[in-house]
DNA sequence: TAAATCCTTTGATAATTATCAAAATCGGTA
DNA sequence: TACCGATTTTGATAATTATCAAAGGATTTA
């Protein structure tokens, strides 16, 4: 079964015709790591979903990668600055693990959107949730200083802290990896 | 006529019974400078599109007010955190100037959703486009230094800066009124 | 117009965070 | 096990930004 609409099918109920347009549009692909699905510059062509695996989405600054953002299981991972404009994104996306990625071709679902309005409200429910992990991002910054963030970004996605290392999770939290080790070790 | 569904038409078409279905729920209030439409710890109930006036969005933040959104003529003023969740707000939203305001009980927005195709659709564009500008601000946070983001904002949103005091503007790009103030110094 | 209030700037100092360099640690593998 | 490369930590110093206090300016109002 294809499991990215199993995943819609728990925000939305779907019936056969919309679930078999849906599928029409979309494809998993088995990717390795360190596979880019969007390199900065490039414009943004599909929505990725993560079936398996983790992604990063960061940008270079004066040189460096500065993440600004990780997907793991059941979540997307979009360049949305280019995905909803056309234009071409300031951002990277790459694979830290071998990942299962389903992608839909945006340009094909506008024609699903006008047949469906199931899937409008789908998609309306999508970039709802997504806005609301980027205001929750924003509050993130804020809210708190850098080892308030560090704490609380501990508790709220501690797999994620587990699986990755410390250079992306310190650009992730806005400061250098040496000062995030200078918090980690004041906590011992 | 009702000023918030003709730039609702902006957007999209929109027939007879959908443009009544919408008036039926929305109410346009003359407020005065200093109101809150939103006191954090409320739930907020409201979409709130702005004819005339601005507003801002602001929380507390060790006893100060830091100020995260401008919102003038025809746009958003909302505290989405709360709308879309339900849960109280940690955002208030204040007018800063007499303004006209169109008011939505979010709650009986999801029978006309139901009935109007085209009415999801449109909640699809608005949030798409606020998530846009809210992509816009983190982008503006992490590629720029204070002094850059200052640059930035005052090409971007120049009446909004004209009719703001600079704590107002400071709080808005993170710094604080001194820091601004001597960026300013600096320019002339 | 003068007083009162609010807004903005300036000054001195402190806290936070970055930068650059080097050392320590870890994980895999020859 | 010992070595290699990658990751993480530590140290010294510099840059950025905040804080607190006070002084100027501007605006409103009696």
């Amino acid at each position: 079964m294809n499991y990215f609409i199993n995943f819609l099918k728990t925000l939305v109920p779907l019936d056969e015709p919309v679930q078999k347009a849906i599928n029409e549009i979309t494809v998993c692909k088995h990717l390795s790591a360190g596979t880019y699905l969007l390199r900065n510059g490039e414009i943004c062509k599909e929505f990725h979903f993560v079936e398996k695996g983790l992604a990063r989405v960061f940008y270079y600054k004066n040189g460096k990668e500065v993440t600004i953002w990780f997907t793991n299981e059941n979540a997307i991972a979009n360049a949305i600055d280019s995905l909803f404009t056309g234009l071409p994104s300031n951002y990277n996306i790459q694979l830290l693990e071998d990942s299962a990625i389903w992608s839909l071709q945006y340009h094909k679902i506008e024609p699903v959107f006008a047949q469906y309005p199931v899937v409008e409200r789908l998609g309306r429910l999508l970039i709802t949730h997504n806005y609301l992990l980027l205001d929750e991002r924003m509050k993130l910054f804020a809210f708190c200083n850098a080892e308030e963030r560090y704490e609380r970004l501990i508790k709220l996605m501690p797999d994620v802290f587990n699986r990755v290392n410390l250079g992306y999770i310190a650009s992730y939290l806005g400061i250098t990896q040496e000062h995030l080790s200078r918090i980690r070790g004041k906590k011992k």
